[in-house]
DNA sequence: AAATTCTTCGCAACCGTTTGCGTAAATAAA
DNA sequence: TTTATTTACGCAAACGGTTGCGAAGAATTT
């Protein structure tokens, strides 16, 4: 064990042994010009030597910016969820930035907790994604207030809201997955939604209605469910769309955890998938495709999300996004692709 | 839109609009003694009023201590890790700290810039699952030399470091999942093992070994495989394994990945699983329950991880942590139980 | 009534960086 | 050589909280 020195090194310790100002250090670690080549690199061997590093809450405090940017999303262990925030951390460290994430656990008391507790620290920016319940968004008024940028994804606000908007085409994916069960000549076909306080089930919905109604079918309120899409719950759903005929040909389930467990159920009822039952589900969750028969779904391409509220978040960060103030009008929404996975549950 | 003005409210403007001077608004905010009652109503209730929230940089600053927490993990999406995250964030929450996220993308490179980070960012504590490549763990000196501790789990130093370690029972793990298929007649039984520069792969391989010897078996070095566990290399492997006779009658992989990928291939060939091939699996990954047939593998109890976790880093950080300088004898070593979990690729 | 203790609060320094302003030295222009 | 301009750097005041010290007033003791 070396007798290292357990010392906090301070832009005033490097000074002290280079004999200059603290200031002097301070414009050399900002590359500010009008600095001696010279002195510059001597500050920066020195920095080198001593392992010195910036304290990033004196910066703060003092310039009033941070490189940390937060980030809220229902759970960490949804497949998309966990794709989208490795692409953000990903890239956003590329341009110096760190990330926060929290977890709301689809609480909106937690999720009203951890926007008070990112706006206490400051952070540059806020990325969400609402828990499921979430339909009133005043909480996130304390962050655009106070100049905080604010990027809603995935689960966004129905109402208009001031704030950057990227979500997936959920009202086509609703209509691809019903369209193709309609094609493959179901006529009766349940829709396991998720809550419609959450904008992705609403939109999801809308699709399966409209296919529908192309192909000149009423939505049997008998055979939508709405509740949190859980495998217990998609369990209930089951039974209980299976407790009288005639049975439903088809399940469009909103997520893949549904899909999967109506599958299961199926298999147990003895049920031939896809022969006497058909099913999509959404996401494109890695069970999806090994589970037998492989489970047809929609690709939401969560890369490319993260890649593209990086991108934006990028855009809003480096542009001065001062008092501006700008109207709702001026917030971009932007839609990003969906994809149906034919696989062997169709 | 209410015209709310866009201001960071400090405790100086509390402080003017009380009349009070700033220090009694901190010692209110921290719960100091000696403010009267009456004082500290009124300033809990100007706090309600403007939605005041201390600067966490401010206060960070001042005091130097933080409530954020760093956590270095190789990927989110490993469900191992999400797992023991989730627990983390939840618990720690509730002690009133935050949790900053770091993935290293099993990059040594990246760990070691993002331990730059949290040093930088003075994180109260860092918690780290490494890389599967890291050997030498002086990058992380800089930590401990500041007096900042630091938990590593499950993927933990093989040298002694002065920190607290938290690792699943891996030779037990191995050793139980063995031994298992020994009981079953399997003879030939080949191990898709990671990279031994990682501590878990090689425990496991050791409790693989012991099981191995307690019946007279030697260890096949052409039926242990080390490599990264991808399901490409896990193809490779198996083709590798399949390509002479004898076959294996049973696979032990180090993770669920490999596993999943050795029964895609057995399915593939032709093989019956569990009749003419036994796999076992590591995790407990959601997918090894849905497969057919459903994967037998070790349950780490990752939530358990988690709280134990959580646990040790309370203590540490509430006790005192001062310029004790403890010897690595100090820092406590502790092992969670692993369960084999019987399904029916056994 | 005087002396002592306790309660409540303000003063001011400090945490480590940033940055406007000022100034001395060096260079260019007159 | 004198004057104007540029370059290189230091001074000192912030940023928003925290905290030791001290002081005024109230409560208690003698």
């Amino acid at each position: 064990m070396k007798k290292k020195q357990s010392i906090q090194h301070s832009i005033h310790d490097l000074a002290r042994r280079l004999h200059l100002s603290p200031a002097t250090i301070s414009r050399v670690l900002n590359n500010h010009p009008h600095v001696h080549k010279e002195t510059r690199n001597k500050v920066m061997a020195m920095v080198e030597k001593v392992g010195y590093r910036r304290n990033a809450m004196a910066s703060g405090l003092r310039s009033n910016k941070t490189n940390t940017v937060g980030l809220i999303v229902p759970r960490i262990s949804m497949f998309f969820h966990a794709e989208v925030i490795t692409t953000i951390q990903n890239e956003l460290h590329a341009y110096g930035y760190q990330l926060i994430i929290c977890q709301s656990n689809d609480s909106v008391e937690v999720e009203k907790e951890l926007t008070r507790t990112l706006h206490a620290s400051r952070v540059a920016a806020v990325i969400v994604s609402c828990t499921l319940f979430t339909t009133d968004f005043s909480h996130f008024d304390v962050l655009t207030e106070n100049n905080i940028p604010v990027i809603f994804y995935d689960r966004v606000p129905a109402k208009p809201y001031p704030a950057c908007i990227i979500k997936g085409d959920d009202f086509r994916g609703g209509y691809l997955a019903t369209s193709y069960l309609l094609e493959q000549s179901c006529r009766r076909i349940a829709h396991i939604s998720g809550p419609l306080t959450c904008s992705v089930y609403v939109d999801r919905f809308a699709g399966y209605r409209q296919a529908m109604q192309e192909y000149g079918l009423s939505v049997a309120d008998k055979r939508v469910f709405f509740h949190e899409l859980t495998a217990e719950n998609a369990r209930k759903t089951m039974k209980e769309l299976f407790s009288r005929k005639p049975y439903p040909d088809a399940v469009f389930a909103a997520n893949d955890v549904s899909a999967l467990e109506a599958l299961h159920f199926a298999k147990e009822m003895g049920l031939r998938v896809p022969g006497e039952l058909k099913i999509v589900g959404y996401s494109n969750d890695p069970r999806s495709a090994i589970v037998t028969p492989s489970m047809t779904t929609i690709e939401q391409f969560p890369t490319n999300t993260g890649k593209v509220i990086v991108t934006e978040l990028v855009k809003i960060l480096k542009g001065d996004h001062s008092k501006g103030s700008a109207a709702v009008a001026d917030y971009p929404t932007i839609v990003t692709a969906v994809e149906l996975i034919k696989r062997k549950s169709v």
